[in-house]
DNA sequence: CCCTTATGATCAAACATTTGATTAGTTGGA
DNA sequence: TCCAACTAATCAAATGTTTGATCATAAGGG
């Protein structure tokens, strides 16, 4: 049975997309190769960097990375409803609620009712949510930059004009977003 | 204070990314606004495709994504060291280890004491869990192929060697990994 | 006006992840 | 040989995510 072959003794994090193909390829010869390597990038580089970013900048100065999703989008929108905090953070409501209890239990949020619905929340930054996300962005900025800079000017601006298309294609493929 | 205007009406997932970079540039003109809408874009990118997958493909038949990732490799690379998986699969050892305690109980994987080490686990695939990945991968592919559908297939090739310097220069970037 | 339906938020249970500590086994040097 | 240092795995506590259910409020049609 081809799926109790040994594995290349050599196997490491950043072979394995490569053979992970080509094995792909002999035990699923109609399997769509190029999607599959498209994926697979893809969700590696941005948990390398996502992983780099949390561990580096946020965690020791005491957020999370979906924390400071919500602390970063509330600063730069300014008060608003929850319901808007969760989509223009991608996570969603039910996630955003049990992540508020943190964030408000740690002084950084504040949670309100809205006055026009008495459904609706309210979310605000503190001060001490404001002096949080001023200093930690600076050092987040910095991070984003020193991996930005492995691509050329031109690179980096067509890296965001792909992934945009290929945002702008899940209409298309129909894909399944959050609610 | 500029960080109590009131947010656009209209703002949405989509909006977000172009919004929230003009604003951090008004709020900290030092900001390396190229560098932010990267890692904004990178990381909306990947999470709408991972949760497309997700929810659409892996939860329905019982696995979650980060299981799919285990099985996934253990399909690929065959029988081995759990430390292998955690590496090849993005993870630490010790979220590993909680999410064997998940497989195992499923009945898709095998947990044995390595003979060349009695502190290493050998992995394998359970004729079940070689199943659930046959029919999984097949339904993820087709999946990723209507994902990757978006782009011409020059642009998906670009769009892989863009990420993968992407991530050739963490080194330089001197970025933490996990262990 | 009332009732059905829709919507905003939360809850509950299961699961995965993080960091830091601990346990078990291996290795290399005094 | 023995012990210190290292390594593989697990544990523990805190956190965040998912799906599906529930509660409260709002809105619309008869």
């Amino acid at each position: 049975m081809t799926h109790n072959t040994a594995p290349p003794s050599d196997l490491t994090f950043w072979s394995f997309v490569d053979y992970a193909v080509q094995k792909a390829e002999q035990e699923l010869p109609s399997v769509n190769a190029d999607a599959m390597r498209l994926v697979l990038t893809l969700n590696r580089a941005t948990s390398m960097v996502i992983y780099d970013l949390e561990s580096s900048v946020h965690r020791p100065r005491g957020l999370t990375w979906p924390g400071f999703r919500v602390i970063f989008a509330l600063w730069l929108a300014g008060p608003m409803e929850a319901k808007t905090t969760a989509e223009i953070s991608g996570m969603s409501r039910a996630a955003l609620s049990a992540l508020l209890n943190t964030l408000e239990r740690d002084g950084l949020i504040l949670r309100e009712r809205a006055t026009h619905d008495r459904r609706a929340l309210q979310l605000s930054l503190t001060e001490d949510g404001y002096r949080a996300i001023l200093g930690g962005f600076r050092a987040h900025n910095r991070r984003e930059s020193a991996w930005a800079e492995a691509l050329e000017p031109a690179e980096r601006q067509e890296l965001v004009r792909l992934l945009n298309k290929l945002m702008a294609g899940s209409t298309e493929a129909k894909a399944k977003f959050r609610s």
